[in-house]
DNA sequence: GTGGATCCATGTATGGATCCAA
DNA sequence: TTGGATCCATACATGGATCCAC
């Protein structure tokens, strides 16, 4: 079931381009439910189901051989992202040690295809249509300025300003918290290799990004 | 429902001798199965519910306030352990940077309270009876062969020589596979530190010296 | 008899993301 | 608008041990 080639990914994808949630979930044994306040990962599960034949939360690229990550994108009316885009978690300890180019952000952000889906609030989720599938890398601009926003933010990391790190640091790429509530707690290390503990966090791609990429392929 | 002192933890241990895991279990609402084939920590989880009023599977002793581990202990019908007992994982890691005393192990064994329960196979699971707690320590002797099984066995491990190591090591402590099945794999090091994969593996304290607890206590 | 293999429950981390109050 | 908060599913690790073929 797994793609074996670019491809089959691509023509796979394009062949869901058009279709409802419903439909899909249909042919692939799965049933929708009302809403996704109670699984908000559903759609994406759905996606992958659909492309790769199983859904399985391992960690690495979502189809290994071809080095590709999959991300579906939630659009509103006009065809804009609605939403932030999640890529992958801090790890204070690990991001510290490696480049940009080592980096699980660059990784994850190396070779992405994109599924617009449809998110208007008031499209009933298995009425929701998907779009085409934009398959992307950054380009030299985009790879700058994520560059200098994980070297940033990274860097505040580094001098254990980890707590101090709002949302508002970085232009394309943001760091917000990624857990099961407010409570939630990972160990980390402070600038004196103080062990403590800390909110998990994640990386995200503002809207700004995947609007442009949005738009640099219609 | 924690008991706040090591006189109420035994008291009430000692208020389940002579019942039977069935009467136990529907006075902490449980039912139990007709086997243990499905479930083989079942007994274990029963006791610690009924003396804790808990079941939870965090790291650290059970009764973290009074520093004391519990364990059952299956008996045949002459009234001899049956079985083995599980002490804890082998941390290939951690366990090499430690000495006895640091050890997991010592810290797993400085205080127990032992639970006999009635084992032979053809006793019915829920007839099944509870003996009289029996709190211990190692004695000298008993303390100077743990640690010096403990020493040969990560002596071995140091080595690099886990996948030679056997259960056929130790007088009271051996080490045996800890795993879903044989095909788990954890990681670990080889004697140059360089990284590989083993089947996970566990402490285990031989019958030779529960036998041995059993006897002083009677 | 016992060394190697295996079983369940629960906790925690990871991967999929969206919700919602200000 | 968006920064902070939160939700579900699944995988993996840990703690409770016993099973069973040789």
């Amino acid at each position: 079931m797994i793609p074996l080639t670019e491809a089959e990914l691509m023509e796979r994808a394009s062949a869901l381009a058009g279709k409802t949630l419903g439909k899909v979930a249909l042919q692939t044994g799965l049933t929708m439910p009302a809403s996704m306040k109670q699984a908000k990962g559903l759609v994406g599960q759905l996606i992958e189901l659909a492309l790769a034949g199983a859904c399985s939360t391992h960690a690495g690229p979502d189809f290994p051989a071809l080095g590709i990550e999959l991300k579906t994108l939630p659009l509103d009316r006009p065809g804009h992202p609605r939403e932030s885009t999640y890529v992958c978690t801090v790890a204070p300890q690990n991001d510290l040690k490696s480049s940009w180019k080592q980096s699980r952000v660059w990784h994850k952000l190396a070779r992405v295809l994109w599924i617009p889906v449809e998110a208007a609030p008031e499209i009933p989720l298995a009425q929701r249509r998907i779009g085409s599938p934009i398959f992307w890398h950054p380009d030299v601009a985009q790879d700058k300025i994520l560059q200098q926003d994980w070297e940033e933010l990274t860097g505040m990391i580094r001098e254990g300003e980890l707590d101090k790190l709002t949302s508002r640091y970085g232009q394309y790429l943001q760091i917000r918290p990624k857990a099961r509530d407010s409570k939630a707690l990972q160990s980390s290390s402070g600038p004196d290799d103080s062990p403590g503990q800390t909110l998990p966090r994640g990386y995200y791609l503002r809207t700004c990004l995947t609007r442009q990429i949005l738009d640099s392929h219609t």
